[in-house]
DNA sequence: CCAATTTAGTCAGCGGCTCTGACCATCGTC
DNA sequence: GACGATGGTCAGAGCCGCTGACTAAATTGG
């Protein structure tokens, strides 16, 4: 039997999550990509490749439509999102990335790999593929938007 | 559509995280101590049996400590902590957990447990253990107070 | 022993985040 | 076409977290 922490799971899952956060952004400070906050990158973290309403947003970012929209407005004026009118529906508008966020991507995308190869060395290959298997089999009981 | 597998593992952390944390704060809430804030419950969380200080309690939540300061006051307010003297230098005061705080605890004990139950039933008991076990391992890398 | 530096904590001010409540426009349905 | 539901905005408030400036006590180095 290995020795396992007292800690409560949701302090073990917390602690690596925010070290992965902090990492990608201040990668992306450093690429110049520092002119947004974590609040509107998990918000803008939900968009889809075809766009996706405010209110969607919100849900799934587990926050108030009117926090969703304060946030999608200071992503738009710094050029991160737009919004395009939904064609299937007059009062919608749909929150898409645009260029400055595609450009921010890459950059993104590349220190999560880095990370998870940090991980990955650690834990070693089967003990990462186990980790990652385990928590998508919780997001199906702990994600309601799944 | 993304495929789960390619669901960055941030996001795959931060689900049950939150999950967890709000169905404490819920239950919580329900049993009548509705008067603190999250923020608050992260730094009510770090305060050691004997006491901590507030720069200690600024650096493990990982905010300054006129913040940490903040949230304190406001928990000291509410009747969850208290401020003693530190006998071993004058400068300084040590955070110790009330008797509200005492009262929570096995409220909030008792729902972490049903949860990490729920977790387990899903999961089954051997990836639970293989989950909490590479977290723990991944907490070596991650925390900077471990 | 005293001056300089470090450490614990507070005060003041600011901006960011998130909420509630109220409101308007449009959609879907009957 | 009337009505309830849905998408979104506006206004106001409070909480959170930061920086900068400060006091007091401890520590260090001559």
């Amino acid at each position: 039997m290995v020795a396992e922490s007292e800690l409560n799971t949701g302090l073990l899952l917390f602690i690596p999550y925010r070290a992965l956060e902090n990492r990608v952004f201040a990668a992306l400070a450093e690429a110049g990509f520092d002119d947004f906050t974590p609040a509107q990158a998990r918000v803008m973290q939900r968009i889809g490749p075809n766009g996706t309403r405010l209110t969607e947003l919100a849900e799934q970012a587990q926050v108030t439509k009117q926090t969703a929209g304060f946030l999608v407005d200071q992503l738009e004026r710094a050029g991160y999102v737009r919004r395009m009118p939904d064609p299937t529906d007059k009062r919608a508008r749909l929150v898409c990335l645009a260029e400055r966020a595609l450009a921010a991507q890459p950059v993104a995308g590349a220190v999560v790999a880095e990370v998870e190869k940090e991980w990955e060395a650690h834990l070693g290959k089967r003990r990462m593929s186990q980790l990652r298997q385990a928590l998508t089999l919780l997001r199906e009981i702990t994600d309601p938007y799944a």
